[in-house]
DNA sequence: TAGATTGTTAATCGATTAACAATC
DNA sequence: TAGATTGTTAATCGATTAACAATC
């Protein structure tokens, strides 16, 4: 909680580490080092010990590191073992193909419910679809505390005022705006963004 | 194309220019200085007039920027004026979602085929649909420069060697499994890394 | 104890920002 | 010409890597 200024470049390498060791964890591996780390992460094993000595000392001289503890400390650190809760807003194509197929779960958040300005009461995967209308009264009895949001992008600023409004943390924007609020943390899956860099990189293959 | 060795930071920029750039131009906005860029992106006008500067001198002295010059540059230097052949491999729910909705051919690329071991002659959005017995006889005949990886994880290594072994150029990965490999450039997009980022940050709220 | 491997400091490398001369 | 704003160099800041003493 009271880590002092991680840097966002070792912030982003946590999901990673994670992934990595829970893989280790799974195959009933007890131990590993940085240098193995290393080679199944392509970095070197020196950015491996620093990034995990921002968070504290989980390995031993000598020994390694415990895979299961690790596993538990990286858990806790990103805060994944909690199922926050979320809500979805917008079920067209992707909010739809989200709801029906990513593991929520599995990155930290339980999805109580979507939204959608054209359904009425519907369900998708056993999640309760909502008319938009219902939005605000929903989030004040429920309070989510993180928001999907895939919606055209003419709508991003009002919704990012309502969430900032009531108290909802984080935003998950896949829509084309980016979001950037000192008052909310954001996540900006961009597309377009991603493809437009891999075209460039194509041409200088 | 022989532009030496520009940051991956740079690159990473490049779309956001461009569409910061290409709205302009769409509202007939005629110049532009690198103070006004720095406001509309939240970046300094000194890494903007940097940026810019690693592919050429496109401003003028006590001018600034001609939009639609600017915006002709940097289509060209991203190379998404081309229309570049590629296919989709994996028509399940994002796949789908992808063919329905997203607009390749803002971001450079035209989708000619999707591929899918349970489908036989379908078609998606006009886009033919082929079952995955068809790829490699496919890609020999229409030669795609790019493909998008839409399968399960365990399938990520078998098609990246078949891409590479036709001359694909470039992979545009959805996968869990991150692709990391000297003869084919890969943007990995992915989800949950990017979710639990999210769930970290949410904590530090 | 000897070997292994961490934690941590110092050195290097890269990216960002500041500053200003050049020039439109 | 005077004002504006770029292109570019130098200074700063941050991130990565190398090295090794500490220690299990």
């Amino acid at each position: 909680m009271m880590e002092k200024n991680i840097s966002t470049a070792v912030i982003k390498r946590l999901p990673r580490y994670y992934k990595t060791i829970k893989e280790l964890a799974v195959a009933n591996i007890t131990r590993v080092s940085s240098a193995e780390l290393a080679g199944r992460l392509s970095f070197t094993a020196s950015k491996i010990r620093q990034d995990l000595n921002c968070f504290g000392g989980f390995g031993q001289q000598g020994y390694g590191y415990n895979v299961a503890y690790l596993c538990n400390e990286l858990e806790e650190i990103l805060g994944i073992n909690k199922g926050i809760p979320a809500i979805l807003i917008g079920t067209g194509n992707i909010g739809t193909a989200l709801i029906n197929n990513f593991d929520f779960l599995y990155s930290g958040f339980k999805l109580i419910a979507g939204f959608d300005i054209r359904v009425f009461n519907d369900n998708i995967n056993n999640v309760p679809i909502y008319n938009a209308s219902e939005l605000e009264r929903f989030i004040e009895k429920n309070k989510p505390k993180m928001a999907v949001l895939t919606v055209p992008r003419n709508q991003v600023q009002k919704y990012v005022k309502l969430f900032i409004k009531h108290e909802i943390k984080g935003v998950w924007n896949f829509t084309n705006e980016y979001i950037q609020n000192p008052d909310i943390a954001a996540e900006n899956v961009n597309f377009s963004d991603s493809l437009m860099t891999l075209c460039y990189n194509i041409k200088e293959k």
